[in-house]
DNA sequence: CAAACATGTGTGATCGATTCCACAATGAAC
DNA sequence: GTTCATTGTGGAATCGATCACACATGTTTG
């Protein structure tokens, strides 16, 4: 790999003339630049970034921890993020925790030593080893998706949103009301979610029979086998159900579909998170938006105020949401 | 941020036996040992993968560009590569290209300037220029989705699997096929998937109306909009579309159904990809599984093997690819 | 005419690690 | 009592850039 040495000494000139010219600091004559510039076109010549972080303090990347690369949400996320880093000549070093929390906390060290000027956390839980290791990170941090103590995050507004979704749902006539949701390990979308939920039924006066609440994994397969369950353990049937992601709605319905129910018509269903799909399934399904693209743009951008210095300590932004009534709800 | 050099004034020793300490090469007392992990433990100090990789000439780090973050096809193969790589101590350096050509350039000299460890190109195009670029990198480079010339290359059956899924669909009774591309810029999608169509139906002495073929982008919109234009130039209508993309048939089916198509009775569909959605939109999608993730981590293996120097100067792989024979299809 | 300024260039220190090499001390082998 | 491993340590060069500073020359300015 061809370095400044290389091209000073090739155009007659020291490694401070050359520097200065691609940085176009300070004075390089004529007779300079035309050398330098035809030694570079003709090496090839590319600056190393990495000798240049070494020496400025700053790489130029910012650390992007999410729980899975392939799904939907995340890949929205990151392309906002991407959209405004992009802008400002930062580049994504992106690091998979495959929902794994102790290697959640190995990637945010590995960032560390990385030298990334920032980092984005993408958490799925509040676990205090998780806090512990984001406090002792001595690197600009973002939580997006869970509300960390005294932590920067950007955060979706679960609990409302679950809330008037379900009130949508009572407002549509229902009252017996089925719900699929996750572990308890998430606290938006297993706890704020569920609280939202239940907040509304008690708040109509509604209730719910054990078998109605089931718990799931994030997979359409999950939502199938939750869905079949709530069929088998109720006593009375719901006349609806609300699952906290699309992937689960829409296996619910597959399910419902399997065992002969009509759609919407004998069981409504309702899912979240605005999933490309919702709006191609039969019936099209009625969710909640939360503006995933935005949440990365409005993350990359605490961070970058961050990181700059032009920032309060510990920035809290929480997203708006939007209900999307679609056909599976009557 | 604390250094070796810190570490070791406070352990009281020289930075070379701290190096020696964490590497663990070389003689290290028992004193020394535990006076410097002490300090380690006290201050919290992460060594800088960076002043390393200016020394090892290595980066643990691999560039890959994409057209876009948020597709998910995309998702999918970056998901398969990560999988590999963090395996072996890499991680992900990412680059989107926004589908700019010019920008997919910008973005390969960037990783280069980064000194990866090595690049995956995700490439949409074959130009000249891009070809060009790609050559005069230094770096070791594997393709993806497109077969270029002198680099080890990643490619879908694209010809065959468009090849087969129109036999299929003749298969079934159908003659009179429409078909829904994209532009021939992207070889692979446009090029080789529209050959495998019209070949196969020369073979069975089928032809095709003009009106019955359209090109459309990549989105499901675009796919409504090429199925009503379809619709409206044709003199005799097909009573089957074929689109090069899941998305886009989705969008074709959106169009049918609105203009009262009984599907898949009046017309069949069919689509390529294996998305996620295909299996949950009603009429469930017939299509073609690429094997995606597979692709990512063949490419990263192949990559890796370059990378060591285990490699033939150019390896070419193509993946399999399996029919997903769905209602859709009649 | 001396001082101040503009133009142009190079030396050497620095960023934070690794690694070659020299060198000490100790004990074992011949 | 040399010689030779073994154990243990640190000095200095190195990776590829930036930058403060010194220095040289030519041109203005008072």
């Amino acid at each position: 790999m061809v370095t400044i040495n290389d091209i000073a000494r090739r155009a007659g000139v020291s490694r401070t003339t050359v520097s200065r010219f691609i940085n176009e600091s300070g004075y390089v004559s004529e007779k300079a630049r035309e050398n330098i510039s035809r030694v570079i076109e003709a090496t090839g010549y590319v600056p190393s970034e990495q000798a240049k972080s070494l020496r400025l303090k700053r790489t130029k990347v910012i650390g992007v921890v999410i729980p899975k690369i392939s799904t939907e949400t995340m890949s929205r996320v990151v392309n906002g993020m991407d959209e405004v880093l992009q802008q400002e000549g930062y580049q994504i070093l992106l690091a998979s925790s495959s929902l794994d929390k102790e290697k959640e906390i190995e990637q945010l060290k590995l960032l560390e030593s990385r030298r990334v000027d920032g980092i984005i956390l993408v958490a799925t839980n509040r676990e205090p080893e998780l806090l512990e290791a984001v406090k002792n990170l001595s690197v600009p941090v973002v939580a997006v998706g869970q509300h960390l103590p005294d932590i920067s995050s950007v955060v979706y507004n679960d609990y409302e949103a679950a809330k008037s979704l379900t009130k949508e749902i009572l407002r549509a006539g229902h009252t017996k009301i089925g719900f699929i949701g996750v572990d308890e390990a998430d606290y938006s979308v297993g706890v704020l979610r569920k609280k939202g939920f239940l907040d509304a039924l008690k708040e109509n006066g509604c209730s719910v029979e054990s078998g109605w609440m089931q718990t799931a994994s994030f997979s359409i397969s999950a939502g199938e086998e939750a869905a079949a369950r709530l069929l088998d353990q109720s006593k009375t049937l719901p006349t609806a159900v609300l699952a906290v992601t699309d992937r689960l709605a829409v296996g619910v319905m597959q399910t419902l579909r399997k065992e002969g129910f009509d759609l919407p018509g004998e069981m409504a269903v309702a899912g979240m998170g605005a999933s490309d799909m919702s709006a191609y399934v039969t019936p099209a399904l009625t969710t909640v938006d939360y503006y995933y693209e935005e949440a990365g743009k409005v993350s990359a951008g605490i961070l970058l105020k961050a990181i700059t210095g032009r920032a309060k300590k510990v920035e809290k932004s929480q997203m708006d949401y939007r209900l999307l009534k679609r056909d599976s709800l009557r």
